[in-house]
DNA sequence: GCCAACGTTGGC
DNA sequence: GCCAACGTTGGC
C-alpha cells in the first residue's frame, strides 16, 4: 500500500466537498508526471489531501483510492477547461482516479509547520519551487507524518 | 498582485 | 535535439 499527496485549490474542490460527496473522480490533471503517479495508484492507497493556493496551505485530510486510473472524460469535452484536442478515444492522454473520503483533520498540518520540520528535508512538497500536484509520500516521510495524521482520523 | 520556478510547445 | 518563448503553479 502506497501513500500519495494530492493538491487541490479549496475554491475549486475542498476536503469539505469530498466529505460531502464521499466519492469523487479526481479529474483535470494535465501534467505528465502527476498523471504517471496516478497510474501507479492501487485501490486502497492512502491519499493526503492538500489545500493549495489559499490562505493557509495545508494537509487537511485523507482519502482512499477507490478506483484506479481510468480515462478522464473531461479531456474530450470541448467546453471543459481541461479539454485536450490531442487526446483521442483510441489513445486517451489523461486519467483520473476515484477517491473515497476518509478523514478531515481537526488540526491541519500547515505548510509553515511542515517546513519547520528538519526531518522532512527532501520531501517534494516542502521543496522550493515544487509545483507537482500529485506526488508519492516515501516511507521516511510517511513515518514522520503518520502519527500526526492517523491520530486525528 | 507579484514573481520564481517549472513544464510544455514549437521553430529551427 | 536544442532552446527561447510562453503559460501555469502556488507561496508570499
Amino acid at each position: 500500500m502506497a501513500i500519495w499527496l494530492m493538491k487541490s485549490e479549496p475554491d475549486a474542490f475542498s476536503i469539505n466537498d469530498l466529505k460531502h460527496r464521499q466519492r469523487e473522480n479526481w479529474d483535470g490533471v494535465r501534467n505528465f508526471q502527476a498523471r504517471n503517479y496516478m497510474r501507479e495508484m492501487a485501490k486502497g492507497d492512502i491519499i493526503l489531501f492538500y489545500h493549495s493556493s489559499c490562505k493557509v496551505p495545508a494537509i487537511v485530510g485523507t482519502a482512499i483510492v477507490s478506483k484506479t486510473a481510468h480515462p478522464d472524460p473531461s479531456c474530450w469535452d470541448p467546453k471543459s477547461p481541461y479539454y485536450d484536442p490531442k487526446s483521442t478515444a483510441e489513445t486517451p492522454r489523461w486519467v483520473q482516479v476515484e477517491l473515497a473520503f476518509e478523514s478531515k483533520l481537526t488540526k491541519p498540518l500547515t505548510l509553515t509547520l511542515l517546513k519547520s520540520w528538519p526531518e522532512l528535508d527532501g520531501f517534494p512538497l516542502t521543496k522550493k519551487g515544487s509545483r507537482l500536484s500529485v506526488m508519492p509520500v516515501d516511507e521516511p516521510y510517511w513515518h514522520i507524518l503518520k502519527p500526526h495524521i492517523l491520530s486525528q482520523s
